[in-house]
DNA sequence: ATCTTGCATCGACGGACATCAATGCAACCT
DNA sequence: AGGTTGCATTGATGTCCGTCGATGCAAGAT
């Protein structure tokens, strides 16, 4: 049940693997295919909310039975999308006894959070004038 | 050609909005609708390769004549991926004389960055032990 | 004015996706 | 054993999305 999420956590691989950020240099195809797929995921409103109520939960762990009910949605949809986030890696799951918890990968966001911030350095090019403005 | 993208920078509204992130407290409705259009802008590959390629280069700003030949795609799909990043809130672009520019905005992926982060003080749940195991 | 070049828009088509009802399966309870 | 509850899987359906060729439009060149 916590096997087959995509490889998003090896140091050498994967998609943040050694690159400093989406901002910094251009993606390989490769690269961007493997990130696509996270974002994708966080693509979806019902998605993102499932994500937050997971990752915002004290204990660090959620019941589906606590899920499903904040929905207007069937169980087998709910149930969709959390395989979704699941197979990007952004949550995992163990079933106890006759309920299943989930509980969010921070390995997961930190990366994109990381892949989404940009040098420190970097001087924002000055919009106000811009470089070669037509006569 | 800079005007109807996303509101996505002000303080008090849009999708950042007052939240502290996606991971600290469970998003509402609106947020998460609001949100999963920037990251559904994200879940494509040709765009993540193409936001890369806009936000790495020297100068602050890429010609779309610049752009399309990188790509195995015809220039009306360019030029959509474009449009869609541009209605993320993502980039924005001018044009000058014959050539259309485009440039990131680094506010949102700043934004976005922020969601994703979790509050430094969060003390990891110890996933090695589970709360509740099944005898 | 006409031609050419750079980019956006339109309309169409095929594949991907969100959703549901029905079903399957595991675990608990008599 | 049989019944019940919690969740995943399956198959079907309607909609969205990525892609293309054709076309439109703006700006420079002749």
């Amino acid at each position: 049940m916590s096997n087959q999420e995509l490889v998003v956590r090896g140091q050498g691989d994967g998609v943040g693997a050694c690159c400093p950020g989406l901002l910094t240099a251009p993606l390989d195809e490769g690269q961007a295919v493997e990130l696509a797929k996270v974002f994708k995921a966080l693509g979806d409103p019902v998605r993102l909310r499932l994500l937050s109520m997971i990752a915002s939960r004290a204990g660090g762990e959620v019941c589906v039975c606590d899920l499903t009910p904040a929905f207007d949605l069937s169980q087998p949809t709910i149930s969709h999308h959390l395989k979704l986030l699941r197979q990007a890696g952004l949550i995992d799951c163990e079933r106890r006894g006759t309920w299943v918890y989930y509980w969010l990968v921070p390995e997961t966001t930190d990366r994109l959070a990381n892949i989404l911030t940009r040098p420190a350095g970097k001087p924002l090019p000055d919009r106000t004038a811009p470089a070669g403005a037509a006569s």
